[in-house]
DNA sequence: TGTGCCGGGGC
DNA sequence: GCCCCGGCACA
């Protein structure tokens, strides 16, 4: 995969359908080839199952499955040339989660600045730029999606004049929040930034279904939430105050925060200090005292806003407020995409981040043992049932759904946390002993195929155990 | 009575 | 682990 790919790849809902596309084609594919008849056939995890059946259930080698051709058919519709991943849906998932980190990875680095906030904010952006080192047009830039936004990966904001720093400091903070990202006083169509972040959001939410990675459950404080329009007197209060010339500094950045470090640092206190103008009819809420100051000094004082000079008359036209962040993230939370087979929800919001797929996210520390039991738990949303007619022998393991991002655990290796949790589940369901399970409705191997045919029976069958073709 | 399949046992 | 079967519950 190289850079062009990842520059010139949107993450849009194609690609997120790609991956709910591949693996519940994978799953028509299985069901075609159990109905078509008693093929005997492997099970993989991946696409390459399904075009490995193909060669029994088609005559063609290279006849496309079902599966094989959703996903030809989704890169046409903009997955553009990434053909080198083969017919494996593993590979076509877990592309869109490997672009962000990639794009970390670019020597060239750059803020997704917000087009929409253009002119004044342009020398503060220059003069951010220029600190980096980004010497690229920003004209250049500005035509990517507002989901796949990179950002430098180190970003030094040490010998940086005040402004920038401080600057920086408001992004952070604010980056919480959707509000800023998207003012409504931009002049252009608010329709694709609200759809970003959902974008952002079905892009997440489908690769956690797909790679083999897994985000940092524990952070609860990534400040690269994105978040779903809250209330819209929020919005107001919050848009309002973003159209004075110190907002350029809020929103010019705070996109960056889509993608800002592959681990987030942890926020220690929830409550986050703001800054709210008292001027009549004002509500501008910024992070800094010097953002306020100067939207005081410049905005209602009608002092020029280059002028250093300040009589500390600024001081008396804001009060500092506290804004509780977990507030918002619970807000957020709500819309978390859980499986229902989850026993409980994630308790937190999967951050955007996740969409990197990192395996230092997936190898995490004991310590922080929740975080794969989140991935477990968030993950099977999208569930291909992989089952094989000897799925009844051997361990219980082998007959269990599994879910493409989740990797394959050695049978004898039930210590893995997912396991952990199925025998925390299965217990309770597990229904009382002496009581049968209803007899299904489906036919069986014995009525489908007669006495005659035993041998076409489904092994459980056979062996007068729980028919494993014929599922109900 | 036929069927599905649990539980148990032999190898 | 593979294979078989007695026996029970259900339609």
């Amino acid at each position: 995969m190289d850079s062009r790919y990842i520059l010139e790849k949107p993450l849009t809902g194609p690609r997120v359908g790609a991956a709910d596309f591949s693996c519940r084609s994978g799953r028509t594919v299985l069901h075609t080839a159990e109905k078509s008849g008693p093929v005997p056939y492997k099970h993989a995890m991946d696409g390459g199952a399904a075009a490995a059946r193909s060669d029994k259930v088609s005559p063609k080698r290279n006849g496309v499955s079902p599966g094989v051709r959703i996903l030809q058919d989704v890169e046409k519709n903009g997955l553009g040339d990434h053909r080198d991943t083969g017919y494996t849906g593993i590979l076509k998932r877990a592309s869109p989660t490997h672009c962000p980190g990639i794009n970390r990875q670019l020597p060239c680095g750059f803020m997704h600045l917000d087009i929409r906030n253009p002119g004044k904010q342009a020398d503060l952006v220059n003069s951010f730029r220029a600190t980096q080192g980004l010497n690229a047009p920003l004209t250049e830039k500005q035509p990517l999606p507002s989901t796949h936004i990179p950002v430098p990966r180190n970003r030094n904001p040490s010998g940086h004049a005040d402004k920038e720093v401080m600057a920086a400091t408001v992004l952070t903070s604010l980056s919480t929040s959707p509000l800023v990202l998207y003012p409504s006083s931009a002049p252009t169509v608010p329709e694709p930034a609200s759809r970003g972040w959902k974008e952002v959001l079905s892009a997440s939410y489908s690769s956690s279904t797909s790679g083999n990675w897994s985000w940092d459950a524990s952070d609860q404080s990534v400040p690269s939430t994105p978040s779903p329009p809250l209330s819209n007197d929020t919005n107001k209060n919050f848009l309002l105050s973003s159209q004075g010339d110190d907002v350029n500094e809020d929103v010019t950045e705070s996109p960056h925060f889509m993608f800002e470090d592959p681990i987030p640092r942890k926020r220690k206190n929830s409550m986050k200090v703001m800054f709210k103008c008292l001027w009549k009819n004002c509500e501008k809420v910024l992070s800094t005292s010097s953002g306020i100051q100067r939207h005081v000094r410049t905005v209602h004082l009608g002092r020029n806003s280059d002028s250093d000079y300040s009589d500390g008359e600024e001081d008396f036209y804001y009060s500092e407020i506290e804004v509780n962040m977990d507030s918002l993230s619970e807000g957020l939370s709500s819309l978390t995409p859980t499986s229902p087979t989850t026993a409980a929800p994630p308790p937190v919001f999967p951050p955007p981040l996740a969409d990197v797929p990192h395996s230092e996210h997936i190898s995490v520390s004991a310590s922080q043992s929740h975080a794969p039991t989140l991935l477990s738990q968030s993950a099977p949303s999208t569930l291909c049932h992989i089952r094989t007619d000897h799925a009844y022998q051997g361990p219980v393991t082998h007959v269990r759904t599994v879910s493409i991002g989740e990797k394959r655990q050695p049978a004898s290796n039930t210590h893995a946390t997912v396991n952990k949790n199925h025998a925390l589940i299965t217990p309770a369901a597990k229904s009382a002993p002496g009581t049968r399970k209803p007899r299904g409705e489906a036919k069986k191997c014995r009525k489908v195929y007669g006495m005659e045919k035993r041998d076409m029976w489904c092994t459980a069958c056979r062996w007068k155990k729980a028919c494993q073709r014929f599922t109900d």
